[in-house]
DNA sequence: CTCTATGCAAAACCTTTGCATAGAA
DNA sequence: TTCTATGCAAAGGTTTTGCATAGAG
């Protein structure tokens, strides 16, 4: 299988765009950093190592990023933009602490299945779906006690 | 049982809130349009009776719903957000046709099963969850056909 | 050299807030 | 009268865009 890395590069020869000092550098701490970042996050994991990066860089780049098939826009309830890893990723939900913001990837074929079944029975083809459960992690159960 | 309009009633009395022509202008054309509206939406249903009202007169009202247990905010993809019948309405999740946006209300308590199960596989506490479907619905897939 | 990438500032969105005035009780 | 409600304009927060310049190939 091909590394992210690899098809990033194949999609800026194919749309013949350039590699730069800046777009390789955001590249690589996105790449590495296998949390659900906002752009606000990249950017100040950028700005420590670069610290002239602009925020409009960033963004431009998580467009690329998207466009690449490498990343994914999610919308929480809270409403900031997170950007999550898609390739060699499989299809997961979330799970997500409404105290610490603390993410974990969930997988439940069942549900899946369900999910089948309910876009059959409304007559729709399905296209995507999405799942989140709010709740309260085991520290932060432990915290409040 | 109450109706919505009773309970926010209740809410405004209990708040020393006030009646005012706009407030119920805007509270009945909310309780008696059954969509998921935007803000921008419910202010040009308003906007046609009343063309002087201001947006901020409508995110004001919202949030009186919400407080009241009438309404509930809901972020979809897009990221646009949208207000929801509450009071009166069991638990739902939605199926969304990404032709022509529109929504169907799905209620599936075998899936609301497996969410507790996973909650409790995790170790959390359930607070809440969100479901969305996305397809294409039976009359966008003829008229493309 | 030519075309793309960048940083900055400004604009674009959606939503909230401050303030003076209108209106409810 | 004494509050609260309203409309407007301004301000917030996040994301996008225009433009002159730097940089890649």
């Amino acid at each position: 299988m091909k590394s992210a890395k690899e098809v990033f590069n194949e999609y800026l020869k194919e749309k013949n765009l350039k590699h730069s000092k800046v777009r390789d550098m955001i590249i690589d701490i996105f790449l590495k950093t296998e949390r659900h970042l906002t752009a606000e996050e990249l950017y100040f994991l950028v700005s420590k190592k670069y610290s002239k990066i602009g925020f409009s860089t960033v963004y431009r780049t998580l467009k690329h990023l998207i466009r690449a098939g490498l990343c994914r826009e999610i919308k929480l309830e809270d409403g900031i933009t997170r950007y999550e890893h898609l390739y060699g990723h499989q299809h997961h939900d979330h799970i997500i602490c409404i105290k610490c913001g603390k993410f974990v990837e969930v997988v439940e074929p069942q549900i899946e299945i369900l999910q089948e079944g309910l876009f059959e029975k409304y007559g729709f083809i399905p296209k995507s779906h999405r799942m989140e459960l709010y709740g309260i992690c085991k520290k932060c159960i432990k915290k409040n006690k």
